[in-house]
DNA sequence: AGCAAGAATGAATGATCATTCATTCTTTAT
DNA sequence: ATAAAGAATGAATGATCATTCATTCTTGCT
């Protein structure tokens, strides 16, 4: 096998006829993370092979070992990522001092919820892919448990501030908190299940109805 | 190999000494379909294989093909099945004659959502495990959302006949019957993830407090 | 330039799984 | 009683997959 042969090779077996290249830890665990993303929004967690996920993210089967020790972990880490990713981008809108109406914050929270195009089909593909599988994996129930715990909490006291600003009666904010995060899920596995009977436009008009209802004064 | 020692490695194979049984059609059938409902809420969907599903009907692995012709065909039926119970049951209590009240048939059909014991969590793994699956293979699709349509539209008109019956101004019926559903789909999912943070009774008392805040004639 | 460190590769390995089918067993009809 | 029909079995088959590791390549240092 000489050079020339090897080069031709080389340039064949990647379109953009890149060479061989070597990058630090962090990126490649984030290239293999957003390879086993795609791979599960469009395969299933169930049809999710090493092969598959690499191939996805152009690069060698080995190479997930080397970052990930075993698929186990690649697939715990990609949770955990897009838990985080998701409750982060909650909390932000929550605790962040851009937003001083409550109304407003809300409104915000929602957006944020059901809004976006069709990145969030991907990214509600696999958090529910998980939550599938929850039932039967107590690492997975761990991880999405400890993210929501904070989100909750911080929902809540959200929700407590608008009622003592409105005066609200008769309004509980953490059974509240509770309902509007449920609704909010039960929103999302309708956009992926039956997206045919239910459209973004009408999730929001949904969410926002339940919003209304509890804080009319602060809602429309 | 004589008649006695065959006997004796019969013996030795069941634990309960029975011989080969022979059984009509549809009861192994039904068996092995308990078996996949068992196998996926213990072991999740990704985890089950046909040995898994047949060891726990205690039946040969042959006898899965035989009826089923193949895996893929038995979760797609095992899916069927679960969806049809759920959707069966709550129709059921919102045609049935023998309830006349309406606020009665909504209570009911709370109690049938989020009632029962250790079962329906058993059924919860099964449907989200399949939601999880949804977003990649169509036939979920389909088969959840045939289902979900007559479901939807018969609490709908449930719906709208209470609206007349307590002359509720500003309330879609529409509207109102997918923020429900979608309410009590986000509970279950509650309900499954995080067992910890959300208690049955807890989720019954939201889903209530939805239905008080639309209907405060009927509920309560 | 030359070398050491370690990142990346992918063919090879061994394990697991769905599916098949020759055989055995049970029931039913004659 | 006997045979035909077909239900049930489980060892065997071939395919697929996660994981390994000998080798190749790149980078940074001297």
């Amino acid at each position: 096998m000489t050079d020339a042969s090897a080069t031709v090779l080389d340039v064949a077996s990647c379109s953009t006829g890149k060479r061989r290249q070597i990058r630090p830890k962090a990126e490649r665990r984030q290239q293999l993370i957003g390879a086993t993303i795609r791979c599960i929004a469009q395969h299933g967690l169930s049809a999710v092979t090493m092969q598959m996920v690499t191939r996805e993210a152009g690069l060698s089967v080995g190479i997930a070992n080397l970052h990930f020790q075993s698929k186990e972990n690649l697939l715990r880490e990609t949770l955990r990522y897009v838990a985080e990713e998701y409750h982060n981008g909650q909390i932000e809108i929550m605790e962040g001092a851009a937003i001083t109406d409550l109304g407003d914050r809300l409104d915000a929270l929602l957006d944020f919820q059901l809004g976006r195009g069709v990145t969030q089909r991907q990214k509600m593909s696999v958090w529910f892919a998980y939550y599938g599988e929850a039932g039967a994996r107590p690492v997975y129930q761990k991880i999405v448990s400890t993210v929501d715990r904070l989100a909750a909490q911080k929902l809540e006291a959200l929700f407590a501030a608008i009622i003592g600003e409105g005066d609200y009666q008769d309004v509980d904010p953490r059974e509240l908190a509770t309902g509007y995060s449920a609704l909010i899920d039960g929103l999302h596995l309708g956009l992926l299940v039956t997206p045919r009977e239910l459209t973004k436009r009408r999730a929001r008009s949904v969410a926002r109805d339940f919003l209304r209802r509890a804080f009319p004064k602060h809602i429309y």
